[in-house]
DNA sequence: TTCCGACAGTGGGGTCGCAAT
DNA sequence: ATTGCGACCCCACTATCGGAA
């Protein structure tokens, strides 16, 4: 099949406003492509690499390069070039990189060359990604889509599924068990503003500890444990600790569900950025773990002796963790049965918050397994801090952004009546606010960049976060986490923005 | 008819590893 | 030694479609 045909039907899919129409243009392209091709035109149509990421950025990709007349790589040509191009390394690689990209964009046409484009970022903005894919690929073969989804959960591949139903047929969706060894997507929760609106929700609930660590996913079989990340990467090799741990629970064959998280010395949680660097670190783990320690702990059991317990609720799953997981290696946890019981569960989220970490999740305690779906039977809870802080400039948008300014900076008062730069933030504006902040950040222009424009400092903008970490980047030495806009305060003036100093005093022990 | 769940898009900050400078 | 880039951790929020209520 060629590259163009993919193209083409990806413009199409990303013209189509309903989704059934998107769906029908994949089904259709899945239905033609040859068996061959399946692996790689189902990813493509997903918007992702076979191979992954491959260490192709837009710097790599920025130069223009002459664009083809005629159409004639074929998707296995483009996919055989692209694993080359992911295995170069060493000295020399990134010039050589840049040449092979180059000479694959030069066998491309325009419209082969934007669709190459998004898929190397990983930004095909075709308003189908793999949700969308599932239904197609169900669609084109006749299963039904909610056993494809499921299937697709469990092999934790969309191709890996695409392949066995296009060569055997919806019989195929069977072999798809949950197994020791193989990763599922991992069970995502939705946000909720109180324990009580939580509770309200899912009535009788778990409230557990939320830890700011890195999820993992823990399987054991016998002697050989894996431990995968939220996106099912393999970071066995940097967490000897859980290997250890894992080997030392009375079961021989598990997959446990939880998170990797640092303690200092006190036996209070490290902050996020410690724990996600020592989790990074590949080359040189036996100091890093010396340094930072982590630790396991866990909330969920997926399968423990061989039984998979997906489809249990939580209680029965939480007890088969109980039975295998000593409780200290386990996430803590309030029972409540219901709106009349908020009390205990506040009680909870304030204990949780005064050792250190994140806040809650409530989960429902008769809810199953929902793997790879931002289930609404988990429902997370945190403190939200808001600042008055000034637009000190704003930058384009992309996308369904392009001609509104959308992204901001934001500047806090520092004493001397100047403002110092806090972070960036694109979150949480209305289609209304993107058209009127573009038009008064343009009366306020001081200066116009490729990037944006900068602005007097009059603005005075409320903004929600999630906390204070620091940072090498902005003046004061720390950034905000998660930043996003909650209203605009006209009423506000600039002279009445909140300072560095408050905001300081207000998260004590994060400044360098 | 209205409501709401699921998705995709729009980017944020940090850290690590690697290659280039 | 330092800098720049890409990958991958963490993530919030809005718009939209389409099925559920």
């Amino acid at each position: 099949m060629l590259l163009a045909r993919l193209a083409q039907v990806s413009r199409e899919v990303g013209a189509a406003s309903a989704r059934s129409r998107k769906i029908a243009l994949l089904a259709e392209l899945f239905r033609e492509a040859e068996p061959e091709d399946v692996p790689v035109v189902i990813p493509y149509l997903a918007g992702r690499l076979p191979q992954g990421r491959i260490g192709v950025g837009w710097k790599v990709l920025g130069r223009r390069v002459a664009p083809a007349a005629e159409p004639a790589l074929t998707v296995r040509e483009v996919d055989a070039r692209l694993t080359r191009l992911g295995s170069v390394s060493g000295p020399g690689s990134q010039a050589e990189r840049t040449a092979l990209v180059g000479e694959l964009m030069g066998a491309a046409t325009e419209d082969e060359q934007r669709f190459l484009v998004g898929l190397l970022t990983g930004e095909v903005r075709q308003g189908a990604l793999d949700a969308v894919a599932v239904e197609g690929l169900a669609e084109a073969t006749g299963a039904p889509p909610a056993d494809v989804r499921r299937a697709v959960m469990l092999a934790g591949s969309l191709q890996t599924v695409a392949g066995a139903l296009l060569a055997d047929g919806p019989g195929a969706l069977d072999r798809f068990r949950l197994t020791v060894g193989r990763p599922v997507l991992p069970m995502l929760a939705h946000s909720a503003s109180s324990v009580a609106e939580a509770i309200g929700r899912l009535g009788p609930s778990a409230v557990e500890e939320k830890l700011d660590g890195i999820r993992v996913q823990v399987h054991r079989d016998g002697d050989t444990v894996r431990v995968h990340t939220r996106t099912l990467d393999d970071i066995t090799d940097r967490l000897p600790e859980v290997t250890s741990a894992a080997r030392g629970l009375p079961g021989g064959r598990f997959i446990l569900d939880g998170e990797v998280i640092s303690f200092d010395a006190d036996g209070r949680p490290r902050s996020f950025q410690e724990t996600a660097g020592r989790v990074g670190s590949r080359v040189d783990v036996a100091t890093a773990a010396r340094a930072v320690p982590v630790s396991p702990v866990f909330f969920d059991a997926l399968l423990v002796d061989g039984r998979d317990l997906l489809d249990l609720p939580l209680t029965e799953r939480h007890a088969e963790l109980a039975r295998l997981v000593p409780e200290p290696m386990r996430v803590r946890r309030a029972l409540v049965s219901g709106p009349e019981d908020t009390g205990t569960a506040e009680e909870f989220l304030a204990k949780t918050l005064e050792r250190g970490h994140e806040g809650v999740v409530v989960k429902a305690l008769d809810a199953a397994y929902s793997a790879g779906r931002r289930g609404a039977s988990w429902l997370k809870v945190k403190p939200v801090h808001t600042l008055d802080l000034v637009v000190l400039a704003a930058e384009w948008g992309h996308g369904r952004r392009t001609g509104k300014l959308s992204n901001l900076h934001l500047g806090a008062r520092t004493e001397d009546g100047s403002f110092a730069m806090l972070g960036k933030t694109f979150k949480g504006m209305t289609d209304a606010m993107l058209a009127w902040q573009t038009e008064r950040l343009g009366k306020l222009a001081v200066e116009e960049h490729g990037w944006g424009v900068t602005v007097r400092p009059e603005l005075v903008v409320e903004i929600a976060y999630d906390g204070l970490q620091r940072s090498t980047r902005y003046p004061a030495g720390v950034t905000l986490r998660f930043a996003r806009v909650v209203r605009y305060r006209e009423d506000k003036r600039p002279e009445e923005a909140d300072t560095v100093e408050t905001l300081l005093a207000a998260h004590p022990g994060v400044a360098p």
